[in-house]
DNA sequence: ACACTACTGCCATTTTTTGACAGTATAGCA
DNA sequence: TGCTATACTGTCAAAAAATGGCAGTAGTGT
């Protein structure tokens, strides 16, 4: 294996530990000695990579992720930087910055002659959205919807009463006129869906819950095509 | 300068030319024997450079780009990759693939932890649209607008009569209802936007517009605001 | 036919990488 | 406080990789 795949590899292998890994251990994952661990550290912090080491703990790989050397082409490029367009313009705010930093890592590392082109974007997305939905942060929602977290919110719907629930959280649905919390509602026992702009006031649990999200989903998409199944019928 | 380095180098010179260089050539610009060339050109191109070399001709970087190393945070990777699924609903019908592309390309890298959290996607977006724009394929329109090359279309509109013009593209707005083309007409010497779907036929001229497709975007732009000022000024 | 070029094989030389060992420094813990 | 686990550095000889040179084959364009 020659060094810079390795380098490689010694990345893929820290980011699958979650907890601090110790330089031997890398060592014999690699098949080298713990010198060359050190040196080979050294050289990825020095190419940027987030690797921090402690005496008497280990390394970790602070979160983020490191794209190895990837062929895109022109096209791939244009879906790429539209799709960033997208959500740089409808995302809510944290997503909006997201996308604006991608994109600027992109183009920094694109060669000039294809910059050149993508500075003035040529594909465009639809017209700005409004102030409220730009302003919006879902960063809690998204965050517990990793961690698979219940949540509690006070929600008020357009036509329905102010209530509080207990929400298992799974995905959202980002459209270009609002965004829609989809989760498993504990208080209701069934599915349901929350405009949030209607989210008064959220909160973190510490409690997990008990089903995996990707579960939750499939359960849930399953129940929607079911339900298109009876509309369908209906109409027809 | 060590190899991997010049690997990277090796590529950014590559980019540089639009016609094919010599190996010769690059050893000069790299400081390293034609030998040490064809080795390193082996080396990418088993990493999956597309590194064309014909004899008597040279060696052609086959378009698309080699994205180095980059690291994205875990936010930024849901930007990027709701960006794409964005693309990859609403896109005509080669973007879509190409962002399908995409998504399979970043996730194949993506660490396994990172991996399964993106696998059910926790973000989404809006409901499919209809099957006429899915099938749309504007290539030969997005190509005309990298090359800056006019264009003749049939065009109909929803309300007025079929026309025949000369128009120099140079941006398209991709809407989640449909997509815009907005150009310069050279028949009717204005600005003027076009529904893709309008268009009946189109065929690209070899002709290149004389101005930039940047000062149009600009100009066209400006001419927005200004309208957008009168509106505001009428409203208020 | 000729010039130019990609590409391969071989080998001696040069450079880089590696492992080993010795040593310093720091964090966490009892 | 000591003890252990660990990060990190310096040095050096051995091993491995990279390099350049050269000779040769083959494809392309003029």
């Amino acid at each position: 294996m020659t060094r810079t795949e390795r380098l490689l590899k010694l990345l893929q292998v820290l980011r699958s530990y979650r907890y601090p890994v110790s330089g031997q251990r890398l060592a014999e994952r690699l098949d080298v000695s713990l010198r060359t661990i050190y040196r080979d550290i050294a050289t990825l912090q020095a190419q940027g990579a987030q690797i921090e080491g402690e005496a008497g703990v280990g390394y970790v790989l602070k979160p983020g992720f490191f794209l190895p050397p990837l062929m895109f082409s022109q096209t791939e490029i244009e879906a790429l930087l539209l799709g960033i367009q997208w959500v740089s313009q409808y995302g809510d705010k944290p997503l909006t910055q997201s996308a604006m930093d991608v994109a600027s890592k992109i183009t920094h590392v694109l060669p000039s002659n294809i910059k050149k082109e993508m500075h003035t974007l040529s594909l465009r997305v639809g017209p700005p959205m409004k102030e409220i939905l730009a302003k919006e942060d879902l960063t809690s929602l998204r965050e517990a919807i990793r961690g698979q977290k219940k949540i509690y919110i006070d929600y008020q719907s357009q036509k329905k009463a102010r209530t509080q629930q207990i929400v298992w959280p799974f995905t959202i649905g980002y459209f270009t006129t609002g965004r829609i919390l989809v989760g498993w509602c504990e208080t209701k026992n069934d599915y349901d869906c929350f405009n949030t702009l209607g989210i008064i006031s959220m909160k973190a649990l510490d409690e997990t819950y008990p089903r995996s999200r990707d579960s939750l989903f499939r359960d849930w998409q399953a129940l929607q095509f079911s339900k298109l199944g009876i509309i369908r019928g209906k109409k027809n």
